[in-house]
DNA sequence: CTGAAAGCGCTTACAG
DNA sequence: CTGAAAGCGCTTACAG
């Protein structure tokens, strides 16, 4: 069923060389030029990947690895990375990790056994393991979200965004503020975000200032902000993620508070969702789309042994809209 | 640097066939076998995919198009896919058409040079190319979304959740409505689901209803109701998807309309979101991630020529939140 | 411009 | 249990 180059060379009287020439647009004659199209048009060859791979040894598919696949961030990275993936004629294949991080592990290896040019990983957490299979893998990595020495990264800009944030919300003049943020094992998320918050607080000074946790999912959110709702009484919530200030939100109206006249909220992320819902949400945008373009175009660029920057920086922007009330 | 079949075989001092076949599970002694594992775990050698498949002339992967990557239907549909693949040693490779229909067709090609063991296609719109495409690869297709004469396909049940919707409207006392779908090219969403609801209309008689087309995204839908709602003044916007209600939700907030009070809004599809806001929106939920696993599943059986149902039907349900109003 | 031959890394009957 | 050999489908110097 399936043609190979053989059958071609053979149904049109040349050489398998010759039919390989053709389609890798060397030198060939117009007339057995015409011939093998045509032959080739008829029985529909397609050649086959995995031998051309086999002689290449190397392919064009740059490997992506996602924490989670419903995730706005993510799916606006992959987004990114597919665009301009696909300018370089390169392909991207997604690998999907459940949030597990041995899962991450196994998945970097697999992409390496796939010959894949190069591995962009959505990083949350990087714990040794990683490291190892990053010295391991003989190709590329680029980390994208969350910076390592020794790995090429991009990340977003969470100290400046938050700490903008920080002198945004102190200057609506909000002085008892609850900052809701995430384990510190996520390092840009957990850490990056509070420590520039906490550096416009420290600026401003005299601000009564309550730091917690809680999960990435709104449930988690919504559980604990309807807590710190009943025990203690913010003027704000600055949330580290959208997510986040969606529970809270939510939590806000379960708590007959009106937002943002009783309770103001922040978030970071900039997801579409927090433009329709009403109030919309003040929140740190970051350009994951963008970002997911500047990787690929990195990573084309370490696949191609250029150098590039060990450590990228995206972009954010602060957008002030209806969750925020000035005190 | 990467090491082959060859380097493990000198190094061990056996042969490559021998290595192979410790790889692959056949009969080795238990003295090389230990040997050989030793080597391999110094060296690290990982086998060549690319020569694995060239002999196998099959892969265990399962290859899935999307139209795009941000969309919560498609997000999840994916993880329940690459859950069920998981649990059969199967991979899933994305490629996303980015709504792009030739692109989606350029996928279908791709995919078989990579000699994937089947495609799941998320479908949105069949064209001929499409159904041609379906006959030339010689692999199996499996439509998720959309039903086709002579592809297996498994659909959500749009007619069915569009008419107890419909029933539902009527019996909460709306007979000014306003059906906003979207292009009947969508043969699911747009068609289907005003069939479904036009049936339940029909049954019930006396009703004012008016059928509008608008786009999928959130911005078409917003700007489509505020027109409408300034011509004509429904007591109810019924919405062929979740992301229009969204559109029409953010309207009414615009047009200083109170919803549920002023306005109704219902949905199809029960995206995480509808439940966030508020007020919550009445929705028919559809399984997406449960729809992947079977799809998942199926292709499974399909690749092992089991036999299968050509057309599978997913479940939903009806969720009455606070969005609908009794009139 | 064209063809014969070697080789990419692996698997698989076939002998032994 | 083990090895030599052929072959999967393609590419790439090397001659001609």
């Amino acid at each position: 069923m399936a043609k190979t180059i053989l059958d071609i060379a053979q149904i049109t009287g040349v050489a398998k060389s010759t039919v390989s020439r053709y389609l890798n647009g060397g030198s060939v004659s117009e007339a057995t030029k015409r011939k093998i199209e045509s032959v080739i048009k008829e029985t529909g060859y397609v050649p086959n990947t995995f031998a051309q791979s086999l002689k290449a040894k190397k392919t064009n598919i740059i490997g992506t690895i996602v924490p989670r696949l419903d995730s706005y961030a993510a799916s606006q990275t992959l987004i990114g990375i597919d665009e301009k993936l696909r300018e370089y004629q390169c392909q991207m294949l997604i690998s999907n990790s459940s949030q597990d991080l041995e899962r991450e592990i196994e998945n970097i290896y697999s992409l390496e056994r796939q010959k894949v040019a190069g591995i962009i990983l959505l990083a949350t957490q990087i714990t040794s393991a990683h490291l190892e299979a990053f010295r391991k893998v003989d190709i590329p990595v680029l980390l994208v979200g969350q910076q390592y020495d020794g790995t090429y990264s991009l990340v977003h800009d969470d100290y400046g965004a938050a700490y903008d944030m920080g002198k945004y919300v102190l200057s609506m003049g909000h002085r008892k503020i609850v900052f809701l943020g995430v384990t510190e094992k996520d390092i840009a998320v957990g850490v990056r975000r509070k420590e520039g918050f906490q550096q416009a607080v420290q600026e401003a000074g005299n601000c009564e200032i309550k730091y917690c946790e809680t999960g990435f999912a709104i449930k988690d959110a919504l559980e604990t902000a309807c807590r710190i709702i009943d025990e203690y009484r913010p003027s704000i919530f600055v949330c580290a993620t959208d997510n986040i200030a969606l529970g809270v939100l939510k939590a806000a109206y379960m708590k007959g508070l009106q937002v943002p006249t009783d309770l103001s909220i922040t978030g970071f992320g900039g997801y579409e969702v927090t433009e329709i819902i009403h109030p919309s949400l003040t929140t740190a945008k970051f350009y994951y789309k963008e970002a997911g373009q500047l990787a690929a175009q990195s990573m084309m660029k370490l696949v191609n042994e250029e150098s590039i920057e060990k450590v990228m920086v995206s972009r954010y922007k602060i957008l002030e809209r209806e969750s925020v009330d000035k005190r």
